[in-house]
RNA sequence: GCGAAAGUGGCGGAAUUGGUAGACGCACUGGAUUUAGGUUCCAGCGCCUAUGGCGUGGGGGUUCGAGUCCCCCCUUUCGCACCA
């Protein structure tokens, strides 16, 4: 082979010849074998949509490559693939052109595992699944069954998007400005019954055990972290009539209120209530104004983003409340920036001390009263803003003088032998509401009956099979097929009906990495084989995953745990989020503010200026922006392959940025991927051409061989520290360009020639990992009858990094000024005269002795003078 | 609004533990090769008033020494529970 390797690159040949072969001789089929570490690595599964799009290609590739260097490193590797197949998209497909749901999602899967084998994955497509498969989901359902026999599952009601002239639910995404985006009415909330999994009662273990995963990102963990949102405070009882002596609380109905800032409860001046609460119901009976200002705070989203910004509103309901210590009348104000479902729906308002408070007793004339100054100096009065630091307490009775801290414990203490409060924590983790009104899901197990209520499906009648020929209009289909869910009571017998709502996309997505252990197994949910593989060893996706995905996942992890299907507390051992791709953006004003945005693979550079290569006229340069639909900044990864191939894809994308970073999209830089290859295979080629060499094994070389065979073994150490720890790709891969731009100035001593096939076997080995094609051809070239599935990472030879001298930076006053080479031995003090002998160094002491001389060992001498 | 990150040449980025700022690549410039374009190869390439000085979003601080640590500010990006 060596002698007839092809001297050009041919991708297109190469490529398909690797994958078939791959294919062929299943060499990526994991095993469970116990005689080799294992190693599971899974990418998040895509969303069929239709198309491979770069994110994905980066995603899989960033999975690949630490696949790929697992099993060179000797480990059982397990990588396997599969669809998050059920969601909202499908739906949409399916109205906009008439075709149903199930079968637009199919055909998108069988493209997108075309265009996924084309990239060379490592991937065991055995174990492949699909999650809107009655196979996949039947065991979701059976789990389902079994919470809520065990209480875990209930149901109550919460509100959603209620589109009013479609008369349907819409999803957050479906509202545009507070508007249903098909009918543009404006959307209400309204309250309707769902099933929600108590996600509260493992809420301690959620945040505990985020301490046990040292390799998750800080930045996941404290997401995290403040979504489970774990706050002490106090629980205060607002008393609804006034008292006439202490204690006589008891029996005094109370309006409750959650405060993490009980040390600010003498500046209170007045309390409000969220428009869903009871209080606020009781004021609005006789009230007409009152009910029409509740109504108003019902329209609008659900979503939290749109209910903090949105402006702050309030009405005085009449009632008054009495400060628990003082006795005075506070009044009640519904307000709509109080959440139900958050503490107790209600908040005692300190407008001193709380600036949401403050713009709201300033738009409502409330007075604003200061209790907590800083220690040691006043506030200055009137307030401009909310002193919202922790200080000490004044004109607050008998707590002025104690620090809040101290005052919090005191007050909290006063309160509970007063029957009008005590110590509290709460949590800003809500259960997991996961009843969705949609077609395109896996259906919950539900049976209503009449006279025996909401009975589980028994194990032998599941699966609740979703029927996939159906016709799609508003609203999900299923709702009104009586064949679906007109059925019997499995408990009584008796006539009954089936739920039509399904789950959350996101349950499919909570256990799925734990089924590609056992996807073949059609008696259980999992087996033994979850708990040879789990936990994963390392998961990678993007960063917007970041909590809500990653924590349902760790919760229902917990969930399987607790009924014995897993025996491991924590599904993802270590986690990279990794970032977008993102590309410019061009477009043309149509005027009246809508712009034509036009794909980056549309327009060309002429004369520096951007032109639409259809008609040369110019066009507008938007920013740089996630690739996107909207945006029509979208390049398909299908052409990059086309024209370039898998491996420049791949390599392209795991040079541009670090994967934690967003990647900017670039043509040129695609280029000089394919450029850095076509080098490489020259390399190879050119070198071939002296004749088959054995790497070295030993003998002299002259000092410029031996300095780069020095730098070899450096780069294969760097190489795998960078693969291994730091995951940090784009380093690797420049370690490696520096390498081969060093080999290009050596000899061609035969001692040298060997030195070269050592460094070229090397560099392909530590390539391959992330361009797997190019490598394997290039290995079996230079070591006819080598095999890149059984090849081995490169080891360091120690013996090549020994050294002799070393050169030190010299600085003067923390300038540089010079060098100096000191033998790798010399001390502290031989290493200071060499530097204060220097030419450099004399040049700035002007006869005067330096004052201080920092020898940073293998670095650098600073003098100071 | 709340929570979390990130700002370094013309561009993507490097600098791993407070110790040579700008590795590697792209773009650009000059040269060689070529009928020409492309390819390939060689060299140069932070800025300035250049034997020196200034430079890591802006302002202050700690240190012999700061891109890195601390304080304040600005900008951008991600998430916010029914998009996946």
């Amino acid at each position: 082979m060596d002698s007839r390797m092809d001297p050009q690159y041919r991708p297109e040949i190469i490529e398909p010849e690797a994958q078939q072969h791959w294919d062929e001789k299943q060499v990526f089929r994991a095993t469970e074998d116990s005689t080799k570490p294992k190693y599971y690595c899974l990418s998040m599964f895509p969303y069929p949509s239709g198309k491979l799009h770069m994110g994905h290609v980066r995603n899989y590739t960033i999975g690949d490559v630490l696949a790929r260097y697992h099993h060179m490193k000797g480990f059982n590797v397990l990588q396997p693939m599969g669809w998050d197949a059920f969601g909202l998209p499908a739906e949409n497909a399916a109205l906009a052109n008439n075709v149903a749901p199930a079968g637009w999602t199919y055909a998108n899967i069988d493209y997108m595992r075309g265009q996924l084998k084309r990239l060379g994955l490592a991937v065991d497509w055995s174990r492949e699944l699909a999650t809107c498969k009655p196979d996949y989901y039947r065991w979701e359902q059976w789990l389902f069954t079994e919470l809520f026999k065990k209480g875990v599952i209930y149901q109550k009601t919460a509100a959603v998007n209620w589109d009013p002239v479609d008369h349907t639910v819409l999803a957050n995404e479906q509202v545009i400005d507070g508007r249903g985006w098909r009918s543009g009415a404006l959307v209400e909330k309204r309250d309707i019954p769902m099933y929600f999994i108590r996600i509260s009662a493992y809420a301690e273990e959620l945040l505990t055990e985020l301490d046990h995963l040292p390799g998750w990102p800080e930045r996941v963990k404290t997401m995290q972290r403040n979504w489970i949102g774990k706050s002490f405070g106090v629980e205060i009882h607002f008393p609804l009539n006034a008292r006439h002596q202490v204690g006589e609380g008891d029996a005094n109905p109370v309006l409750k209120v959650f405060t993490t800032r009980a040390d600010t409860l003498f500046g209170v001046t007045y309390v409000a209530v969220a428009a869903e609460h009871p209080l606020a119901t009781q004021a609005a009976a006789g009230n007409p104004a009152l009910a029409e200002f509740i109504a108003e705070c019902k329209q609008g989203s659900v979503a939290e983003a749109d209910m903090a910004t949105m402006e702050k509103k309030g009405m005085d309901t009449g009632l008054k409340v009495y400060h628990p210590f003082t006795n005075e009348p506070l009044p009640v104000f519904v307000a709509n920036y109080v959440l139900m479902g958050y503490g107790e729906g209600a908040v005692m308002a300190v407008p001193a001390h709380d600036e949401r408070d403050f713009a709201f007793a300033q738009k409502y004339a409330l007075p604003i009263k200061p209790v907590i100054k800083p220690a040691g100096s006043d506030l200055a009065q009137p307030l401009t803003e909310a002193y919202t630091e922790q200080g000490v307490l004044f004109d607050s009775g008998d707590f002025s003088g104690r620090t809040s801290e101290d005052a919090i414990d005191k007050i909290a203490l006063v309160l509970k032998n007063l029957s009008l409060g005590e110590k509290r924590t709460t949590w800003r983790l809500r259960d997991w509401g996961i009843s969705r009104q949609r077609y395109w899901g896996c259906p919950i197990p539900i049976i209503h009956c009449p006279t025996c209520g909401d009975v589980p499906v028994p194990v032998d009648q599941l699966p609740v099979v979703l029927p996939e020929d159906v016709k799609i209009d508003i609203g999900s289909p299923i709702k009104k097929m009586p064949s679906f869910y007109e059925t019997t009571c499995p408990t009584c017998g008796g006539k009954a009906e089936r739920e039509t709502d399904t789950m959350d996309t996101f349950v499919e997505s909570s256990w799925y990495y734990a089924r590609y252990a056992c996807a073949d197994n059609d008696t259980a949910m999992l087996d033994g084989r979850a708990n040879h593989w789990l936990p994963v060893d390392q998961y990678i996706g993007g960063i917007e995953h970041a909590i809500l995905h990653l924590l349902y996942a760790r919760f229902f992890h917990k969930l399987m745990r607790d009924v014995g299907l897993v025996n491991s507390n924590e599904p993802f051992a270590n986690l990279l989020t990794q970032g977008m791709v993102i590309a410019d953006t061009y477009y043309r004003d149509l005027g009246e503010g809508k712009k034509q945005w036009i794909n980056p693979a549309d327009v060309d550079q002429r004369d520096g200026i951007w032109v639409l290569k259809t008609d040369g006229q110019p066009v507008i340069v938007g920013g740089t922006e996630k690739m996107s639909k909207s945006k029509n900044n979208g390049v398909d990864p299908q052409s990059l392959i086309d024209q370039y191939g898998a491996d420049t894809a791949r390599l392209f994308m795991m040079f541009a940025a670090p994967p934690e970073q967003s990647l900017e999209w670039s043509d040129a830089g695609v280029e000089g991927a394919n450029r850095f290859l076509r080098r490489l295979w020259k390399a190879v080629s050119d070198h071939l051409e002296g004749g088959v060499i054995a790497a070295y094994r030993g003998g002299e070389l002259s000092a410029q061989t031996q300095d780069f065979r020095r730098q070899l073994h450096q780069t294969i150490a760097k190489v795998s520290d960078d693969i291994e720890r730091r995951k940090q790709f784009n380093t690797a891969i420049a370690a490696i360009m520096e390498l081969m731009n060093a080999m290009a100035k050596l000899d061609n001593h035969p001692a040298t020639r060997a030195v070269k096939q050592e460094a070229l076997e090397a560099i392909v080995l530590m390539l391959a990992p992330i361009v797997p094609h190019i490598c394997r051809s290039l290995i079996m070239a230079l070591k006819p009858g080598a095999c890149l599935m059984s090849s081995a990472w490169p080891t360091v030879d120690e013996a090549a990094l020994v050294r002799d001298e070393i050169e030190l930076m010299l600085q003067v006053n923390g300038k540089l000024r010079g060098k100096i080479t000191v033998a790798i031995d010399a001390d502290k003090d031989a290493i200071e005269q060499t530097a204060l002998a220097s030419p450099e160094v004399q040049k700035f002491m002007d006869g005067q002795p330096a004052k201080k001389v920092v020898v940073v060992p293998g670095r650098l001498v600073n003098v100071v003078v």
